[in-house]
DNA sequence: CTTGATTCCGTACTATGGTACGGAACTTAG
DNA sequence: CTAAGTTCCGTACCATAGTACGGAATCAAG
């Protein structure tokens, strides 16, 4: 039975993020003994889930669906979770390397002479 | 010579926006002819610098800094911020694809079979 | 037993990139 | 000329994901 400082901290957090799980209804806010509230390990579990969602990239509002969907155990749903998030990971790194891309020519044109304008600060004009 | 309206829709943001950006000093506030501010070429090559730099991944942070070298031509920082730029893309990147290794590996294993837990579900758990 | 650390709780503040609102003055279309 | 649309300006508010603060109470180490 872990105490906030710990249980925090064994889920690579701070203190005060776990305080914010809980308003935000990701975690649940233990009942005191003695005024200070002990964390166990399934609190830990759904901690740690969390932060691996979150390197997954699902928002806070994603994984409270996914929590909910643990308890239901809706499959489907789940599944439907999974794929619009492949999908919007998609986008994303598309969008990221035709970024790289486009920046990647530019610095190399930059480098080649020292004259005339660069090419990085001419590349966004126009 | 644009109003703000015609100005903003030709960048193709809000009238809301070019506030924000004068606000955040990447955009200058026209002097005021008769009450109203008009906005020329110039300012509307420099609000699509803006939103092409922001497209390739900078921050307004950043595309202060760039329009600051535009001005003096800096090559050499200008070629700086696009590596760190370009490092930061790469990081990015390779993080959202593990994140999708991971999630279609996951989508795949919960659509075979409808028994036992949903991996998608376990596989943050633990 | 005392001192320093931790907990609890609410509230406020941070950064980022905007978006909305209100009212007065001014412009534009019919 | 009138009515609707714009502009100006300051201020407040939005989402996201936290971080900080203050004061009282309680815990842990020496």
């Amino acid at each position: 039975m872990l105490s906030i400082g710990k249980f925090a901290a064994a889920g690579g957090v701070g203190v005060e993020t776990v305080r914010y799980y809980q308003r935000k209804g990701l975690l649940a806010v233990p009942d005191a003994r003695d005024g200070i509230r002990r964390y166990d390990a399934n609190d830990l579990r759904r901690l740690r889930f969390i932060r691996k969602a979150q390197a997954a990239g699902f928002t806070l509002a994603e994984i409270s669906e996914l929590l909910a969907l643990d308890a239901s155990r809706d499959r489907s749903r789940a599944r439907q979770l999974a794929s619009t998030r492949i999908r919007a990971l998609d986008d994303k790194i598309d969008e990221l390397q035709r970024a790289r891309q486009a920046l990647t020519r530019l610095a190399t044109e930059c480098a080649q002479g020292d004259h005339g304008p660069c090419p990085i600060l001419e590349a966004f004009e126009v």
